[in-house]
DNA sequence: CAGTTAGTTCGACTGTTGTCGTACAAGTAA
DNA sequence: TTACTTGTACGACAACAGTCGAACTAACTG
């Protein structure tokens, strides 16, 4: 694993709190994480975003999103895997997930071509980080 | 004037963040706030809220919110009047609002009465409190 | 005029958030 | 085995958020 062997606990479907998906999307860096990881339906390592941040705290923006119910994360080998909880999020909330993401894609600019990144980034990486959905 | 002159300043709408509105809409004082302005299309005064918390936190909220965008304050004698900027909203980031409000009317219940309160308190309030849309 | 009403402003306080660096753990590759 | 890679854990820190009470301002009401 990549730390301890400490379990990753995900809250139940029904247990989404609307604050919490949020505030989790409120986050220019966790909303970036959320429109690469809707982009391409793959399971994306953390390592794959390009983002502005260190290590430490990409971890930490992954627990933020994984408490709210919006990422489920799966460890595999020394990485970690994580998708979209699409289904239960639109489920919850209908609609919320697609008129966030297409409001971040629309407006708010500067934050468009990260898919860009992403894909360059998940072309050089190893054999078992991407895979198809 | 409640205070003192200092002019209410609204963002314009192509300045609307969406990292900011989320976050508005993430407290869930404020989101029982929108929830109540939306449901009663009408001008309401920041008292009318049936709110958790004191006057002072009440007005934090309500300049958070207008800061934010998502909704116009507007001086009236000794209250400021509150609309919800749906307009605004709707053409930066369509269906953002209405998916919200319906998520939290349906889901991540016992705010849901609250409309209730605010039929009750507007049945007591004066003259220029309320006026129909 | 004095009193009431509606709301702001100003500290103050507590708790949370976003950030970092360092240290660590576990799998993978040489 | 020895590195390297991937990520977590743990402080630490500054900044922000939500809350309150007290003082204040401005309009309205008697």
């Amino acid at each position: 694993m990549a730390s301890t062997n400490e379990q990753i606990v995900h809250p139940d479907r029904e247990q989404l709190e609307l604050g919490a998906v949020l505030h989790a999307l409120s986050d220019p860096v966790r909303l970036q994480i959320v429109a690469e990881l809707a982009r391409g339906e793959v399971e994306c390592t953390c390592g794959s975003f390009a983002l502005p941040v260190t290590k430490s705290t990409c971890t930490h923006h992954f627990k933020v999103l994984r408490d709210a119910g919006v990422i489920k994360q799966r460890q595999q080998g020394t990485t970690r895997l994580n998708t979209l909880r699409r289904a239960d999020l639109d489920a919850r909330f209908p609609g919320l997930l697609d008129t966030i993401l297409h409001a971040a894609r629309t407006s708010a600019g500067g934050h468009v071509e990260a898919a860009a990144s992403l894909t360059a980034v998940a072309g050089t990486m190893g054999t078992s980080s991407v895979r198809a959905a």
